[in-house]
DNA sequence: TCTGGGGTCCTAGGACCC
DNA sequence: TCTGGGGTCCTAGGACCC
């Protein structure tokens, strides 16, 4: 239920749409929302890509082949484990026993949008929350029973994909009665129609959004296991202790609505046209082990070229760079070390980007570090279009800003390994 | 000697999410 | 031997201002 303001006649029969009822004195607005979670979603893609890998097991690993990002209710059934090293289960994929596939991201994000516009036929208020969960509003008199159904059955007919839908009044509870659909006969959950009180009494406080481990580990201490344990907790306390946050997902299970759908906690960037994405990253894990300055340079480099792409790509410029090196946590010594930099004028040019970081790794580089990753940021992006001219304009700037849309151009047609600078070459 | 009480903006770091 | 990548928000503390 989502207090919105004194509710005079007038503006009640404006929203006729909407329950109301009244209690404590107040007017709520009663909302529904549906949380769709698509299942195992990379896997699916894959198997909407190739068929034959249904119904087998089935794992997506993450990029240099690291890790396991996705898995299918058979590859689960066998053990494997969600994040966990492809090489602990090497024997696995050597007999055959599970088939593993390296990311395709342009495919999950062509799918993921497809997901979307399926599920934009049933509410105008459709949230893209990450790659494969969508937030959906309905009014207080939509049935879920009916809603639910008619929703899975769009997504896998438009698209392949099998979604589990949580019901709830607010999004932490819809949150939550998604996690519960998977393990329900239709993947579908009402939390809204069950005896909510008894069921918050039964899960575990880490499982609600917003809980995560460090935090966990304080509830515990002082005594609060569950989500209905939290829920119940002293609200000053929660708020003095907790901050903004935890008091809002505390009145969020308490059925007061306090993240709107539409207003993005996280979107995936891919989805930045609907609301201004603020920061934007790449980093790589380098497939063996880098001990020298050139090693870096040449890593900094291909993550800042990658970075510049996505920047132009999306028609935005950067106010302030940075950069990092780091070592492997699971090495005997991790270190981590970054630095930033403020643009005199926001940027998208690679080379301005290359010029600060050759500069400046020397001093961030400690020898005798067995560097495993590295990664640059941009932070302060602004539309390209926005970006003021600095009025002693560089005459090389309009040159280089015209190369490097050619460049961008025949990467995208031809491959990006197609052309690339002389330069790039003698830096290994 | 005694030394107010706001406000804003910025930044680094922590925590969490998928 | 081998362990992902990409985001957001909040808070505390310092600088600065009147």
């Amino acid at each position: 239920m989502l207090k919105l303001f004194t509710v005079t006649p007038a503006r009640l029969r404006r929203l006729k749409f909407f329950k109301t009822r009244h209690h404590a004195n107040k007017w709520y607005i009663e909302a529904m929302i549906a949380l769709i979670d698509c299942n195992s979603f990379f896997v699916s893609c894959e198997q909407v890509a190739h068929p034959e890998l249904k119904n087998k097991p089935v794992v997506v690993f993450s990029n240099n082949n690291g890790c396991i990002i996705s898995r299918s209710n058979e590859a689960k059934a066998l053990g494997v484990k969600m994040g966990e090293a492809v090489f602990k289960y090497k024997h696995l994929f050597e007999t055959g026993k599970v088939i593993g596939c390296s990311p395709s991201f342009s495919l999950y994000q062509k799918i993921s949008k497809q997901v979307v516009q399926a599920l934009r036929g049933f509410s105008p208020w459709v949230e893209p929350y990450s790659i494969d969960e969508s937030f959906v509003r309905f009014g207080g008199t939509d049935q879920a029973s009916v809603l639910g159904p008619g929703m899975r059955q769009a997504v896998l007919t438009q698209t392949g994909i099998p979604v589990s839908i949580g019901f709830g009044a607010t999004k932490t509870l819809a949150k939550l009665a998604s996690d519960k659909a998977k393990a329900m006969p239709g993947n579908i959950m009402d939390l809204g129609s069950y005896a909510l009180s008894r069921v918050l009494n039964t899960i575990p406080v880490e499982e609600v959004w917003g809980i995560g481990y460090r935090t966990t580990r304080w509830l515990h201490r002082h005594g609060i296991e569950t989500a209905g344990a939290f829920r119940d907790a002293d609200p000053h306390w929660i708020r003095k202790k907790m901050g903004i946050g935890g008091g809002r997902i505390q009145r969020e299970l308490n059925g007061q609505l306090c993240f709107p759908v539409g207003i993005s906690v996280q979107m995936p960037s891919f989805y930045a046209q609907e609301a201004a994405q603020k920061s934007l990253l790449h980093s790589r894990s380098f497939p063996e082990r880098i001990t020298s300055i050139p090693g870096l340079q040449t890593a900094l480099a291909e993550n800042i070229k990658s970075a510049c792409a996505k920047l132009r790509r999306a028609n935005l410029c950067a106010s302030e760079m940075g950069f990092f090196i780091k070592t492997s946590r699971f090495d005997s010594h991790y270190d981590s070390d970054a630095w930033t930099y403020r643009f005199p004028q926001a940027t998208n040019n690679e080379n301005e980007v290359l010029r600060v970081m050759k500069s400046k790794l020397p001093t961030l580089f400690k020898s005798g570090y067995r560097y495993a990753k590295s990664g640059v940021y941009f932070n302060g992006l602004i539309p390209d279009s926005a970006v003021q001219l600095s009025f002693f304009v560089n005459p090389r700037e309009e040159k280089e800003r015209a190369l490097l849309g050619t460049l961008d151009h025949i990467r995208q047609r031809w491959g990006r390994q197609s052309i690339i600078r002389g330069s790039s070459l003698t830096s290994v």
